[in-house]
DNA sequence: AGCTAGCACTCTGCTTGGCAGAGTGCTGAA
DNA sequence: TTCAGCACTCTGCCAAGCAGAGTGCTAGCT
């Protein structure tokens, strides 16, 4: 595409994601392109029209940006936001402060992400393919209930009830305990599996079968924990005035089930997704762009963390920012 | 009041919680009073509005309950509705497959609350003014830095990364811990913090200092955990139609701060509470009634569990729908 | 004394028509 | 290739008019 086509699709990105109101010829005349008229720029509208990145909501009103204008605008055009100072030293205060805890840690990074982008944000607790125990404790309830205690890599701790065939003392279960950490603390799902079947049956392979069945349940993910906050930052754009919209994006947010198959499927190779209005496989993020980011303390344990917005939302700012907020939470929970 | 000016309200109300729309006399006689004619029901209408009770919209429109209306209501002429079976079944039903752990109980439990209310739901972990130590754990990550778990009574878990100036082995921890077990478990933060005080210093009197300041923190609640759910029931409501009003609402919901204030103020002696609009301290609630009562595994372990919607809400419904979430949490989180 | 039929009145919501404003597309000239 | 000028189109807003819903009041009836 020729330079100036392309510096008045960046322009329009720019006028739009702002004002939220069609931009016309001599709006961009008179702030971007002085030295043209707007004749000419009508004629390079249309042409960007043609080409499918702008499109008009109605005969004589200004061009907005489509879904593939935004595409391009992002693969192409943008140049990514020098993070404000006080931005980025707010991230690191807010993330300093969080609570040890997984939950804790991801709700306040949720919590940073949406206030720092002004838009909602997704968070889910980083989860890897080989979750390791490093430490397991097991508490008597009742004489036939065990409350299980496995703390993994990353300092998260599963519990779990488990109605036992067997009773069993505390004492038991202490001996047992040290003899779990033994075998199985630094190990992880394999591992367990296999002391498992070697055990023989009784209150021991009872206890294992529930571990192993801790770490298959943690490593498919299907427990996951999800959360998000900020919804409140969209009702301030213009695109949530009726509430038709927000409530489908709510629909999604609020429910788990989606959104953990959302943040799964997006989440490739690339460290930085972008998917915009109908690129969406969920029709009800029509309109809504998603930028998305992986972080945690490891390679092999990774969360997702996300910004929904309207399609014309500030693109640089948000990456830079959503960048910035997983390299800072991710160092903090390497930390631990 | 008169007999039938109570029951013109209670139709006025149970209209309008329905319709949306203000009722006129007519639709009044039609379906709730046959034998008496509209001129009659409109003089008790103006009779009932003079009192307060109800308000009109604009001169030629029908009459709406005012909050106070509401408030008569629900202290003199509502009946709790009998919970239908598929409702009931379904609260057992969701509440049995919480998960154990606390954190995951509350969002369940505000899940369910949210769903079978049909409006927003709150809910803040229980907690006591005298948490007991079930079970304590120590877990050595870095030779200076301990992590400690602490299980307390309903199954709550906590944990804290403590960096101690002595450094610490696995072993010693373990030692530790069972000496802890000893002369903690079944005891209270009284009881912790006469154990610290008679330690020496070093290792043990470290690690007690900061079990005394856990349970300090959780006493004071001042780390209390809030959640909330179903706002998207609220946009099916027409008085959510324009996003200010949602907006109000999100502010309190979303910043945890004020839902803490709102649910501490509010829980008093009574074991149910409504708001109804003005009754209302926060100015961003004007519109919108709360419906509180508590719920926890004991006396002395109380969360609360809150329903917001429309000061139209399905008074009835709610009260005895959050009744029932609140008993069947409770049974299962004693359980435990 | 209380109830009711009837009537005038008021206010909304919808539709219509008209008008200013913004923005476009096209054309012919530089 | 650019640009000035012009006709055209569509929105948004305002005012006026009208049907509909609902009220308050009054006079008469039981």
């Amino acid at each position: 595409m020729e330079n100036r086509k392309q510096a008045i699709l960046r322009a329009v990105v720019n006028e739009f994601t702002t004002s939220a109101v069609p931009v016309g010829s001599q709006a961009l005349q008179s702030r971007y392109f002085v030295n043209l008229s707007s004749a000419t720029i009508r004629s390079e509208l249309a042409e960007l029209a043609d080409l499918g990145y702008l499109a008009q909501p109605h005969t004589s009103a200004g061009r907005v940006p489509t879904d593939s204008g935004y595409r391009y605008f992002v693969d192409f055009l943008m140049d990514l936001e020098k993070i404000p100072e006080h931005v980025a030293s707010f991230i690191d205060h807010e993330l300093k402060q969080a609570p040890a805890d997984v939950q804790g840690m991801v709700e306040k990074v949720a919590m940073t992400l949406a206030a720092v982008t002004q838009n909602a944000s997704v968070a889910s607790a980083p989860q890897g393919t080989q979750a390791r125990i490093k430490h397991l404790d097991l508490v008597s309830l009742e004489p036939s209930e065990v409350l299980l205690i496995l703390l993994l890599e990353g300092n998260l701790l599963r519990q779990q009830v488990v109605t036992v065939t067997q009773e069993a003392t505390q004492a038991d279960l202490t001996l047992l305990t040290g003899k779990f950490n033994l075998t199985l603390s630094g190990r992880g799902g394999e591992e367990a599996r296999r002391e498992y079947e070697r055990a023989a049956l009784g209150l021991e392979k009872e206890l294992l079968g529930r571990v192993v069945a801790v770490l298959d349940l943690y490593e498919q993910g299907s427990e996951s924990l999800v959360v998000h906050d900020g919804v409140r930052n969209l009702l301030r754009q213009p695109e949530f005035a009726e509430s038709s919209r927000l409530h489908q994006v709510l629909e999604v947010l609020e429910e788990t089930r989606y959104l953990t198959v959302l943040l799964r499927q997006l989440i490739g190779e690339s460290d930085l997704q972008i998917v915009i209005g109908s690129e969406n496989a969920s029709s009800q993020l029509q309109g809504c762009a998603v930028v998305l980011t992986t972080y945690g303390p490891s390679n092999r344990l990774k969360g997702v963390l996300g910004v929904i917005g309207p399609t014309r939302m500030a693109y640089s700012q948000t990456v830079a920012r959503l960048r910035a907020v997983a390299r800072s939470a991710s160092e903090r929970m390497a930390d631990q």
